[in-house]
DNA sequence: CGTGGAGTTGAATACGATCAACACCGGTGG
DNA sequence: CCACCGGTGTTGATCGTATTCAACTCCACG
């Protein structure tokens, strides 16, 4: 499992024998089943995710109780709540396992490690921030200017193996609407687009 | 004016009196008056910008004409389009000033001269944008799970000072909604709370 | 003056939320 | 094998928030 960090790094810079075995030496393969808990809002994060198999949540819980799902996580994402890990302040998010999954995780020094450590790694971070940041611009303009239809059409284009790994509800708080409201967008879409399997 | 940068950058990382004049010799002094614009969506943009003094927006314009404020930007921040600069692709977004103001341009090359000769920029520079992240997160969650009026409300508790110096319409833009909206909700928590004038 | 942008207010409308009932499925245990 | 259960998704009726369209006021600025 840790080979595919490995391999995830080495896409986005070199990495000698040395450093490799640092990342090895750094990371520690954990194996989650479906539903468990990596993070809970109020406690303090102590660790970086990185889904080498699987798929995760990334959630917060509002005043109302109720549930907005930020990002789903499959397969070579990371999922870090930096400002926890950084300040040791309680994390105002969840992270649950959506299917049994394996993950890498990392404790901060690990990643100062790898800043100091690895040339070139404090700018393919900062390269995977800023992707990050303009995926998260994009996804407030939809959230501000797009229907309820659009929103969902717009993610089946966009991510269309996520759609069908999760429950209709999960999608539905990812897409800022009630599970009723997804139902219903995806009754009338089906009924102008003919059914199509696959 | 690139005095004001330099103050910032040093409140963020050590700068030696080379580096400061590496900073000094990379960066240019323009003066903008309001409605000027310094980026346009659909041109490939040629520079980042750093505010010294004045006020600018960061806006995009979506299929049906319509504008969203993604951000505003004061004194001391930074706005840069780095899809654009990187890959030399168009922009999708508008920036203009909103106030007369002092801004430092850079280019892309300037960017890579800070990343690579001055140590602690690019963590400075992760840190920042990790930051950004933060607050674009808290923004989406803000935006899926608050009424027009507890969003008016939350932004004025942490940008009353922007709230004071941006017309209405931008402000309703800004929250997403019309400004009709934004006037009714004005109108209703005067009701409540009675006027308190500064 | 007078013109146009900004903001307010009103009435009608639309979109999605809410509340509620029900169908369906997979698993569990009698 | 069947009864029961919880979780998931569908459908209907009603409600509420914000949008839309429109008219009007108020200024700032020519």
């Amino acid at each position: 499992m840790v080979e595919n960090l490995v391999t995830w790094l080495r896409e986005r810079m070199p990495l000698n024998a040395a450093e490799a075995e640092l990342v090895r030496g750094s990371v520690r393969h954990r194996r989650v089943q479906k539903g468990e808990m990596l993070q809970r809002a109020g406690e303090i994060a102590t660790h970086g995710y990185f889904v080498a198999r699987g798929l995760l949540r990334d959630y917060s819980i509002d005043e109302q109780g109720k549930e907005h799902i930020l990002r789903f996580l499959p397969e070579n994402w990371w999922i870090t709540d930096f400002a926890s890990l950084r300040d040791r302040t309680p994390s105002s998010r969840f992270v649950e396992a959506l299917e049994d999954s394996d993950v890498l995780t990392m404790d901060y020094a690990a990643h100062q490690r790898f800043m100091s450590g690895i040339p070139g790694y404090s700018a393919a971070f900062a390269t995977g921030l800023l992707r990050m940041s303009e995926a998260r611009d994009r996804r407030l303009l939809d959230t501000m200017s797009a229907t309820a239809e659009q929103r969902y059409l717009n993610f089946l284009e966009t991510y269309s193996s996520i759609a069908r790994r999760v429950p209709q509800h999960m999608l539905a708080s990812y897409l800022g609407m009630t599970p009723e409201t997804l139902s219903r967008t995806r009754a009338q879409v089906a009924k102008r687009k003919p059914a199509r399997r696959g």
